[in-house]
DNA sequence: TTCTATAATGAGACCGGTCTCACACGCAAT
DNA sequence: ATTGCGTGTGAGACCGGTCTCATTATAGAA
């Protein structure tokens, strides 16, 4: 009697097969519904496996089929819910069609990203879902897609890695956002993002790895100069990865004189702590300074006022990579596509007029 | 040329024992990191594995140890952030062992929930963590139990399962909570809550079959009655599960004469609807009508006014679990525990004395 | 009746690791 | 010179499925 290890044996298709009286062969083809038996024997076995409470061995069955059942993906940041809805949306229609899901956090770090895929790989899942954090070194994306097995980016695009993406229109998303804000008279308009930087201060486009954030910024500058504001970088800030960071470039943003009279935050973290460092300072909201943010998160509506937002279709990005990534893992033959889902934005009480006195 | 499948087969150890001129078992021993292997040979193998771009198969490993380095998770509902921050707790805890988490929704519903086990058993995960959405169906509970696979529970208690139980003071965290709104001066207090039923009436507790849900109701009714609070059971208002559901509930609650003068709701997805129908009624908080909710949302911190919240450690929750289940994993034998970790109230500005015209 | 096509079943290889066991070799003790 | 022991290596079974191929039984055709 061994007590030590309580792990009992678990049932396989021999001891189906004998106590059905049919050779594990057969056993096999009924429990894992391929090839021909007789009805007879099909029942036996059947009856066989509820008696022995048979639970298939997925692991084993993987093995030989060379097939997981398992997606593997990698996002940046689990605790945005931005990520929270892409991700819901990437299960849902997994399961839909089979499939479980793998998650792993990167935490926007290139070498957890790196690990994670690594161990993904390992577990060999059917396919992969990423969200790059950086566009430099892809090393083990193209890794990944060379192995043969599928791969599917998602937010960001890879200029150099052609495989089905899905992104939003984030240059246009950033310009009608910031077309809002200097349509209504702003001048003086911040933009602050979450790419990881040790300084807060914007000096070029080069710096930028990330397409998403970059577009972003690109789109921003592009709407501010349409309207001829002269250097709209002087307002640009990056970093703000942590409340704390942010917390720090709004506290500096907002302490010199000629302070932006309206900001317009990459994400909804950002915005949240933006907003609490704003009341905290007694300042309101439109008529101090205006705000806009990207994604629709449940707070931007409860406030007083409500957040105009950059709505991103989240749970639609989710569904559709996952949608794009099961097709090729049926091993549909096609040219890599590149899926761009448009945004809206919701006006509600966050943007008015810059307040100054002159 | 074989470019209809580019599915390359993947490099296994007896490549690299061929490349490095030793048997498989050897090179099995330095990659996978047991037994004993001269310095040379091991060199070698090496050698070859990097030149071979050898990664090692781990359903191949898994088979044969009958570990998958995978932890289970079902949870109730991933989109509650209570949820996702525990989840974020189970994973990072995982993570730092070595374990890597298979997350599946249950959405609340029995039957879902008997499938996700069902499939997270296949696949041979080392261990499983639920929150069981009932407890008058545990079979599949006792099942994962009695096949010696650890099974760890979260939020819920199940008096008829002794496993591994993390939870929070529900009962007295309720107390508490409604003692704040009592001592304020209200009378008429209503408890909202999700749990999936039918009509929205509530009856008895024997109806209620989740174990935190029913403990918040007694703790709820107990303070209540402490303050001589005749029928308390009549605001007592179930089946919020979704939005429209809260809705219809609250619309109902708020527009009958002897409307409550305070809610307390049993989570932050129910309160944001709750509160964003106040809004709309053109009530104000807390002068027309006090809101306590369990969870500290985002969103209740920049409301105007904020909201007073039952602040729940679900990260907490979540890495207590996952420590739980690990050290049973590790095979340590010894009693289930059931730990109760403690709730604070963060008192905020969602409470006043009763309004009431008379 | 004999031959052949077809259906049903069994035997055993295989997937890619782990791990037990046997064996060869070298060196110290007897 | 013989025995003994430890170290390093190889051969091969095993995990629990899938799947190919051979074999047998059965029915229909010649």
């Amino acid at each position: 009697m061994n007590n030590s290890t309580p792990t009992i044996r678990s049932v396989t298709v021999a001891d189906v097969a004998r106590e059905a009286r049919v050779s594990k062969a057969t056993a096999a083809r009924v429990l894992g519904g391929y090839g021909v038996v007789s009805d007879k024997v099909r029942g036996d076995v059947l009856a066989a496996a509820k008696a022995l409470d048979y639970r298939p061995n997925e692991l084993a069955r993987s093995m030989t089929t060379g097939k997981s059942g398992i997606i593997g993906v990698v996002v940046g940041d689990i605790e945005n819910s931005f990520f929270s809805f892409a991700v819901r949306g990437i299960s849902d229609t997994a399961r839909a069609a089979g499939f479980n899901v793998i998650l792993a956090n990167s935490g926007e770090q290139i070498e957890a990203e790196k690990a994670a895929v690594r161990v993904l790989i390992g577990k060999r899942v059917d396919g992969l879902i990423v969200t790059p954090s950086e566009s430099r070194d892809v090393s083990h994306l193209r890794d990944i897609h060379r192995s043969g097995r599928p791969l599917a980016l998602l937010d960001r695009a890879l200029p150099d890695l052609d495989v089905d993406t899905v992104t939003v229109d984030d240059r246009d998303a950033a310009m009608r956002a910031t077309r809002i804000l200097t349509d209504t008279g702003h001048r003086d308009i911040a933009y602050v993002t979450a790419v990881d930087f040790s300084e807060h201060e914007y000096r070029d486009l080069e710096q930028i790895y990330t397409s998403s954030v970059r577009e972003r910024i690109e789109g921003f500058l592009a709407a501010c100069r349409d309207a001829g504001i002269v250097t709209p970088e002087r307002f640009v800030r990056l970093g703000a990865t942590k409340p704390e960071e942010t917390r720090a470039i709004t506290d500096k943003l907002l302490s010199t004189p000629e302070r932006p009279t309206a900001i317009l935050a990459s994400d909804s973290l950002i915005a949240i702590e933006m907003f609490k460092v704003i009341r905290e300072r007694g300042l309101r909201v439109p008529e101090d300074i205006s705000l806009i943010t990207f994604h629709d998160a449940d707070w931007t509506s409860v406030t007083s006022p409500p957040i105009t937002v950059v709505d991103q279709p989240a749970y639609m990005l989710g569904k559709v990579v996952t949608e794009l990534l099961l097709r090729r893992i049926e091993g549909k033959v096609r040219p890599p596509e590149r899926v761009i889902v448009p945004t809206s934005i919701i006006q509600r009480g966050s943007v008015g007029p810059p307040f100054r006195e002159k």
